[in-house]
Order: structure tokens, then C-alpha cells, then sequence
DNA sequence: GTGGTCTAGACCACC
DNA sequence: GTGGTCTAGACCACA
């Protein structure tokens, strides 16, 4: 795991786990990785797992079962879908459309960059002119 | 002017004028506010207006004439379009469309969404060509 | 039984034990639940309910017969009058008439609150002598 | 300051701060000691403040503004006392109750202790009879 | 084994 | 100056 400079480690993993709730890889009742495991497995200070996973106790979307370890909340789908759309819609997506106008972009503008970056994940531009 | 907490507030002052260079608000030749007035408008320590205004500066979008103030460069347009556009396209739509993603959301959702959030705001248009 | 976060469940089970004593369902020479079947009873690690009962047979409240079991020692409501008054006059009630003070609190409305909550639970009763 | 063993620090910090706030000590717009005076005053590591204010920050009690320092948020006193009564008269005062109940004490009782443990606060005992 | 907390010290971005 | 983050290492309570 790669982490962005811009963003909290701690976030980042947050994130992680997040878009595994997202994508089904997690469901409720499943054990999360132990502290410990998951600071060995993304090379991190087992003090920054500790910090993601408070984050996500807080937010309700795990919870502890004390000495055993942690597990994905009941209704962490749900709560992880509220939590993301309400960001994305609300903020991330007016952005966009800011951007778009003032770029003179248009959806089928965006629809073809969306195409482009889709065939050639890695690779960086395909012409299509 | 009402900050966000996630980015550095001299960016955001930044991005304000960057994008009243994009609107067509300021065009090249014209004068940018001194530091002090524009610290009084948006209520902030004039240092970190300075720190704005060289962040521009730096980037060749606003010149500095001594003892005069600053003034939107002459290719600054197309500096602040490449720029943006760069930005837009490579960090900001991949994450967009991954969030689609995680959120089973079509193009035609976001495009209802824009809809939605047009009707309240000022109308917006998109030619493609 | 539902356990509290907050408190270690070992305590919590010990504590269950110390209120059957105060309120007369468990009188002296009574035979504590196994350590297996209590387990059992309450969900959690057979570890954790010998940690409890090592934790009252310190305070000499329940004593083992090697083989048989545990018992509810003879002075056991003695002690566990003394023990449990003891806390709720040193520390908790301390800590509840500082809360009052703080949230402009009367006795009268602590009174009342006693009383709402009384309907509902099972009846209770007060007698000074 | 000194702290009890049993509740973390970070807790106690907080918890000092909130009970400031309730009794009026701590207003609205006042500024928050910096972590680092805070940290020197109570005779602990910074993080450890760092982690009281994050707490406070949570739940809207303190607002930070950037690179200046916390401050008391405007619905400070009204959040706070929120959320303390809560806990009050959903969690301790039930308890209360309850050992009132199992130890076979009165209101009368319980005032009578306030009494004496008004008059002489760093007194333990007063003999009323 | 699990997580929770605290310390010490460092580096960084921001105002 | 301010807070934010991360590391390293330690100790503890709990199951």
C-alpha cells in the first residue's frame, strides 16, 4: 500500500477499509485486521492503525469486541454509503461542476476522458484523434 | 469569504483569483488588490495573503511591479487554464469516477444531480465545442 | 446480559454476583453457577468468569470447595454492604453532587427524575429508619 | 492537576474543560490554552492534549482556527450541558438509584450525606450524633 | 493474543 | 507562534 503525501496516513487507511466496505470485500460481522497485522501489512507505526480505527469507531462503521479485536459494524454498509454519498454529492461533486464551467468542459467531454482512462489503466494517454 | 477547514486558506485565496482569471473577472493587464485590502475583504492575517499572492506569482499567473503592486501576467489565462485543466482531468476526474463507482452512480445520475443543483444556483451552460 | 463499554466485563459479572447478594437472591452457603455453565449463561470466555470469582473470593465474598465449586461466603452481605456503600458514599455520590451543582441540579429535581423513571421499571420504595 | 488513575488523562482533560465551560469560567469565543501551554500547565506530554482537544474538537465544543489556536464554540455551553445531562440522567442517576435501592438508602439518607460532606470538604467526617 | 494509553522526540504546514 | 502527524518504544488491562 502506497500512501498520497497530501493525506493523513491515518485516513488513507480509513479510506482503505472504507471502499472495502463499499465494494463488499468486507461485510458486517467480519473480524478487521488486528493492529498489529495491519500496521505489518501497510508498513505503517501500529499508532496510526490505532488512530484509523478509532476514526472508524467513532463513525460507528466498526466496533470492538474488547480483547478479541475489531469487527465491521452491523449496518456499516448503509452508514459507509450515507457517509461517502453525502460527501460526494454535497461536495465533491459541485466542485466538479464549478470546474466544468469554468473549463468550458462538457459531460460528454468528461464521458470521453472517462473512456480513455478506462481502456489503459496504467498506461497514460491513448489519442483519439 | 467562509474557509473550508480541509484546504490551506492561502490556497483557497489562490484558487478565488485563479478563478476569476477563468471567469473572465480578471484578464491580463489588470490590477489585483494589495495585500492589505485584500487581507481587510477576506479577513485574514495579510501574511497569508502574501503567501498567496507569491504561490501565483511563483507559478508566472501574477507579476509583481515594485512599489506598484501586482497585475494578472499576460499569458495568464492560458497558464491558469493548462493548469487547472491538468489538475482537473488527471487527479480529480480519476477520483470522481472511482467514487461513481463505489457508489453505483451512472453519468446520468450525476447529470440529474447537476440538474437538481442548477435550479437554486445560477444557470450554467456546456458547449463542446 | 448485556455488557457496558466502559467497564471491564469481569467487573461487571462480579458486580451482577454483589447485587443478587444485596437484594437476598443469593444468601450465605448458596452455590455460585460453574464457572462453565456461567460462561456459558453470559456469553463470554470461561477465563473471564474465573477472573471474576478469583476477584470476589479475594474480598472473601464467595469461597471454593476444591472439586465442588464456588459458595456465597457466611458473612458475604455483611461484607458486601460494607464494601459497596463504602464506594457509593467515598466516590460516586461526590462525583453525582458536583454534577448537580454543575448542571444546576435540586434534589427536588433528582427527585422527580426518580420518579418518571420509576414508572415504567418496578416499584420501588424508601424508608429512613 | 492531578489524576485519578482509573480514567485516561486525555479524558480527565477534556472533562476539566467541559466542567469549565459549564460553570461559566469558559465562554463562548475564549480562547483555549495552546496544546504546549496546556501540556506544560498539566504536567504532561503534548500528544496527550493534543488528544483532549481532538475529543473536545469532535464533538463541536472547541473549534480550531488555523494556526491561531481552539476556541470555545459558540453553542458551546448548551452542547456540553447536553451532553452531560444525558449521561446523567441516563446512565449515573439510574445507577444511583439503583445501589439507593439494593443498600436500603433514603433520599433523606443521601442528603444527609451532602450535609456532611459540604461542611468540611477536605474533612472526611463530622459525627452528627 | 487483543486494544488503550502515554511518553519522547521529530518534522511539517500553516498563520 | 499555532496545531497535525508520525515514529519508536513502553506499559497496562482485558479476554
Amino acid at each position: 500500500m502506497d500512501f498520497k503525501r497530501q493525506k493523513a496516513i491515518y485516513i488513507q487507511i480509513a479510506d482503505y477499509l472504507l471502499e472495502n466496505i463499499l465494494a463488499g470485500v468486507l461485510t458486517k460481522g467480519d473480524k478487521v485486521q488486528s493492529v498489529r497485522e495491519m500496521a505489518a501489512t501497510v508498513q505503517v507505526n501500529p499508532n496510526t492503525v490505532v488512530r484509523s480505527f478509532n476514526y472508524l469507531q467513532d463513525r460507528e462503521i466498526i466496533v470492538n469486541q474488547r480483547g478479541i479485536g475489531y469487527f465491521v459494524a452491523d449496518d456499516a454498509l448503509e452508514k459507509t454509503q450515507a457517509l461517502k454519498r453525502e460527501i460526494f454529492v454535497q461536495q465533491d461533486l459541485p466542485e466538479v461542476f464549478k470546474m466544468m464551467k469554468l473549463l468550458n468542459m462538457s459531460f460528454e467531454d468528461v464521458q470521453n476522458i472517462y473512456q480513455r482512462q478506462a481502456n489503459g489503466a496504467s498506461a497514460t494517454k491513448k489519442s483519439p484523434d
